[in-house]
DNA sequence: CAACAACTGTTGCGTATGCAATAGTTGTTG
DNA sequence: CAACAACTATTGCATACGCAACAGTTGTTG
């Protein structure tokens, strides 16, 4: 085709369009509970194991190993996390909640959950299910 | 449900792995040829027509107006494009493309085209077509 | 028409993040 | 076991972006 190339059509265009309008809504409503987008995969990490490496919250979070280092200093200074010497190796720290972080898990978990039953509301449930899987895919 | 949330099937944790993914591949291969990808929304708005305002380049860029304020100070120091007094408005600069900006069109606009192709290569053509309207759906 | 509101673009500041270089630790191998 | 390679985390530097404050210009209205 000779057509010209059309931004509204490209793939990448749009899936970065949208991922920016998710993720400014997100980091809004965490905002309003102390958090920030940029603070939630290494809690959500924590949520779900305690006790992890940096190295295996910065392999979850999909970031570099230095976003993980500042992203739990952040976070100790909130005191919602802290780092304890990990007793097998002197080179790694185990990452554990406060009591503080812990309990945040209950008021915060249901806000993505919300958020993207909201984002998603122009979809039928066949479409909400379908785009979810061709994300998986890619 | 009391189910536990799974980051693997939330929508604002997949469509922004997603949209990272792509937009960090997209970025090396402009490198390639002396753009990136945070010039690239103002470089299209002006492929697709010339002397247009900053505010124009700002809407549908989606960003904010002091982004493309800054944008502009690069592309320029690049010579790829130049800010003209708005003879209708001396709040205003038309943008114009330099014969630089303009011959670069060719060689860089089948890039997306064909990086797209090669991120959606695990879909098949239904698929490829399904995802793109629904994207658009948001 | 004078005062005020709205518009366009710029700048300062804070935040987020990647890359590269580094320090300290542990594992490997000749 | 000594030298070297690999691993874990941290830091410095660069880029990118939003928000808020601002300057200058234009439109509006009492």
């Amino acid at each position: 085709m000779s057509e010209v190339f059309e931004r509204q059509a490209s793939f990448g265009w749009l899936v970065n369009v949208v991922a920016g309008d998710a993720a400014k809504r997100f980091d809004k409503v965490l905002k309003e509970h102390g958090l920030t987008v940029a603070l939630w995969p290494t809690m959500m990490c924590l949520w779900e194991e305690e006790g992890v490496t940096q190295r295996e919250i910065t392999l979850k979070s999909k970031v570099e190993n230095s976003t993980t280092t500042r992203t739990l200093d952040k976070l100790e200074k909130l005191e919602l996390v802290e780092r304890r010497a990990d007793p097998n190796s002197r080179r790694s720290f185990r990452i554990y909640l406060t009591d503080k972080g812990r309990a945040l898990k209950a008021e915060v978990i249901p806000l993505p959950v919300q958020l993207n039953q909201e984002f998603l509301a122009v979809l039928d449930e066949r479409e909400k299910a379908e785009i979810i899987r061709l994300l998986q895919k890619l």
